[in-house]
DNA sequence: TAGAGCATGTAATAGGTTACATGATTAG
DNA sequence: CTAATCATGTAACCTATTACATGCTCTA
């Protein structure tokens, strides 16, 4: 069984309610950016493909001014085929970590280098812990009484977890490199 | 400038030393299979343009028996490029958590469900864990005298940290969603 | 005698981003 | 006047995996 991940993303989104694919990509970019993306190369063909296969149906909003907008909704079939694919077991996640490829092979630059990397990736994921507690705080206010809510705060908070413990990682780890650059003098 | 990853990674291999495509592959699932892997789709043509470029020289040792070995060693020019490639800051990583893809739309299936998905997920992770300390100790075994292992152990433990936020994690979901269990007789 | 390991490589396919094309409205 | 927002979509281009082709040797 093949599975487009961005199909049941998309998909996902629609769950949610009606829209179309600019809304979509507003979603994303909203909610789960930290830990999820999808581009208009993607998302339109797929509500094409979801149309076609009959697990959305598309109508079209006339706007003056504006272009028309294309709108899908999730059909009783797409909405099983989401469920379905839910409670699949999820596969292993091999995540290609740059800094960690970098620093793997260290020892080709100068301790200073590397430490200018990792003092980089810790000022990346403090930035990037700030987004999420921001999308944590838009979260709580703007979708007070939604039924995903609390969901929704259960992937915020993994967010929260794995960031701080690239904190914790990056200031280990420049304590290591610095203890080195000590050795060497 | 577009940055190939897949090739750098290659030519950090290299850096430890002439070898042949089927080495490099094997490398990579013994040391960086936790963070980094590639296959020999991309290993093998890799390997072509780096010496087409001059960045890698090509000989053939023949053997009887087996396939003839093609070892590829870096040239100077080679591993300037990659000192180059790694001082370059790194960009952000948006890794697709599909275990988060699922719960964020958890609502639309049972408790029953989600708790199933995240005790999997938690397995998958307890896994992992050992493996990553099992590398740990392969390496310090293996490469005790080799200048590099500061830094590969620095990746070992990088490991250890966002695995061990990934279980503390699914501990704490999987008791919100007890609760939410109860909560709803 | 079946399967794993050694060793190279290509072709087909899938997955994903970026740039482009169009064009009106609105905010600064 | 410029840039952003609204809104759709395609084409070109990267990136990456999987399956296939070849064929010998060693181990269970």
């Amino acid at each position: 069984m093949k599975e487009n991940k961005s199909k049941y993303a998309v998909m996902g989104i629609l769950s949610m309610g009606p829209m179309s694919g600019y809304d979509i990509k507003k979603r994303f970019e909203k909610s789960l950016s930290y830990f999820w993306s999808e581009s208009y190369g993607q998302i339109y063909p797929i509500l094409k493909n979801l149309a076609k296969q009959g697990l959305a149906t598309r109508s079209i909003k006339k706007q003056t001014g504006k272009p028309d907008r294309h709108i899908y909704a999730l059909t009783d079939k797409g909405r099983k085929a989401l469920q379905e694919w839910m409670i699949q077991p999820v596969g292993r996640l091999i995540g290609r970590h740059e800094i960690l490829l970098k620093l793997f092979f260290g020892h080709q630059v100068s301790l200073e280098d590397n430490i200018r990397q990792v003092e980089h990736f810790r000022e990346l994921q403090s930035q990037k812990l700030k987004e999420i507690k921001a999308t944590e705080e838009m979260l709580k206010a703007y979708y007070k009484d939604n039924p995903n809510l609390r969901y929704w705060l259960m992937t915020v908070r993994y967010g929260q977890y794995v960031n701080r413990a690239f904190l914790r990682w990056s200031k280990e780890t420049l304590t290591e490199l610095r203890r080195m650059e000590q050795e060497a003098e």
